[in-house]
DNA sequence: CGTCATTTAGTTGTGCGCAATTTAATTGTG
DNA sequence: CACAATTAAATTGCGCACAACTAAATGACG
């Protein structure tokens, strides 16, 4: 362990920094794709559930919720959004009666080709490097990843191996 | 310019890496915050405020708002939440009618003890060097300003050129 | 075969984020 | 002083995120 040692009063304030940072930066992002999306009548979420269909084609919610890191309680509502304004169908699958298959209208099928002009005004407004987008997307994967395998580790016990 | 020439079919896959990538970090974040915060009793949003206070004291509403960049919309609920937990309390200004004054309670001043140890857990589960997590946080800094500036001049008109 | 655990969606409730609107106080101007 | 413009909070409405729960279908096992 390299610990620099820190007392926790500095760290009260550094961790502001961060958290906040990161927190600000994802409702920038939101803004302004709130601005962009605008004219093809999504939110970001509907988006990234657009950008999921027109990659992979139909998929069941489960899997959509494992793309998007997203459940059931926040998809439902979402894709029924979705399929009124006669983007996506939802049908229950034959083969498993639980299981509920989102597929792409013609519609939704033809948005896709508005939507291709997004990505380039998001980046360009970046103001980034595409070499330096890709290198803060690794850190952000790491760091994504870390704190996901720390939310696991710390409810149980503050200890390891209790219960 | 050094545009690297890229698809915007290559372009929608690379957009969905970036914004979603922070979008997870952010969700992973308030994740784990969940988890530490709740023996504190409260939201991540939550302590955002109570940081502000913890550092700059008595605050109006307003600036309580300009230091977390977010509005009385949000932050009206979110404070009287707050005052009703006991750790604020909300004064119209003598001064100036219109400003609410955000102020500690004493009970709100003690709880600071207790989220002194929130850091040092949160830092741990990043996994990251101090000199990683102040390099990660000057790029998010930038890329939240260049985001802001651009939305604000997204709006008006699509620019020079289409439609 | 029947029973029970698991899986998949959906529903409910709470809180956040933000746009749009409302209300009240203050400021600026003639 | 009167009156319009501005400012600060609060309210309303919508959508998202997530925990907790329900309902229905499937799978495992004796």
């Amino acid at each position: 362990m390299t610990t620099t040692p820190v007392r926790d009063d500095d760290f009260l304030r550094l961790d502001q920094q961060i958290c906040f940072s990161l927190n600000a930066a994802s409702r920038a992002f939101n803004g302004l794709y709130r601005v962009v999306l605008k004219e093809l009548g999504l939110t970001y979420p509907q988006y990234l559930v657009m950008l999921v269909l027109w990659e992979h084609g139909d998929l069941p919610v489960k899997k959509v919720g494992e793309h998007l890191r997203l459940d059931s309680g926040t998809l439902s509502p979402l894709l029924k959004r979705l399929e009124t304004a006669g983007l996506v169908r939802r049908e229950r699958s034959a083969l498993d009666e639980r299981s509920v298959v989102v597929g792409l209208t013609g519609e939704g099928t033809a948005l896709r080709e508005r939507a291709l002009r997004v990505p380039r005004r998001i980046a360009a407004a970046t103001g980034f490097e595409l070499a330096e987008i890709d290198d803060l997307r690794t850190r952000l994967d790491r760091l994504t990843g870390a704190l996901d395998a720390a939310a696991l580790e710390e409810p149980p016990g503050p200890g390891p191996g209790s219960e």
